[in-house]
DNA sequence: ACCTCATATGAACACTTGTTCATATGTTTA
DNA sequence: TAAACATATGAACAAGTGTTCATATGAGGT
């Protein structure tokens, strides 16, 4: 290891100290996470949220797609509190449920711009 | 929509104005960076390499795997340029490749403890 | 109550993916 | 050059996943 690199892995190290406890089970949890952005439809229906909250059907046309398979991957989205709904008559629109989301987006556009 | 997530999302959209520009096929890339961060052996392994570089071995050791499973993951992660290696005689010593890998490990975890 | 519209859900299917086993490649040392 | 060791790779298999089709659920309007 070149003195360099040692830099940067100490450097690294006094970073992550609040990370040290990370045990098995979190990173699993945070595979888990990664998960539900490693779906193009899914990252795409998160995208079109960024704009503004939109109903199952808007998002279906938004994208193309059938409303059954936006459904399904609305329902994921939902059980991983990454989006949040509300009624309107016959209607429910979604909308990102949090900052992370975004956070997570801009860090990951930001790797691929390299 | 309620004034006060009507504001959120004023907000946001002008936080993202740089975002804007993003294509389909750029989602589609942001999809498959996060895939490699969607499986929990990738997960163990990067963040092994948090601490320091190791060799092959050694990370099948730390994580009680087979060599050959360790190795076709590394590639994976290689060819998204995620990890860096170094020949030392026979081994070959990984590296995480640059600060990106530990920005998206964090954000994840934030969401996650919540 | 009935019909209509929006959304959700279950089953089936094709496709993808991670692991294992066996073996190949490539480097060091005798 | 041959043996020993570290790593990479290909084929096969099991498990997981996204889409489609058909249908169910639930709310509003007549």
């Amino acid at each position: 290891m070149t003195d360099i690199m040692k830099d940067d892995y100490e450097l690294r190290k006094e970073t992550i100290d609040q990370m040290e406890s990370v045990d098995e089970e979190t990173l699993a949890d945070l595979a888990d996470l990664f998960k539900i952005f490693s779906d193009s439809t899914r990252i795409r229906i998160m995208y079109s949220l960024f704009i503004k909250e939109l109903n199952v059907q808007e998002i279906a046309d938004a994208l193309g797609m059938q409303q059954s398979a936006v459904s399904h991957q609305l329902r994921i989205l939902r059980r991983s509190n990454l989006v949040k709904i509300r009624r309107e008559g016959k209607n429910i629109y979604y909308r990102l449920s949090d900052s992370h989301v975004f956070t997570i987006f801009s860090q990951g556009l930001e790797h691929i711009s390299e």
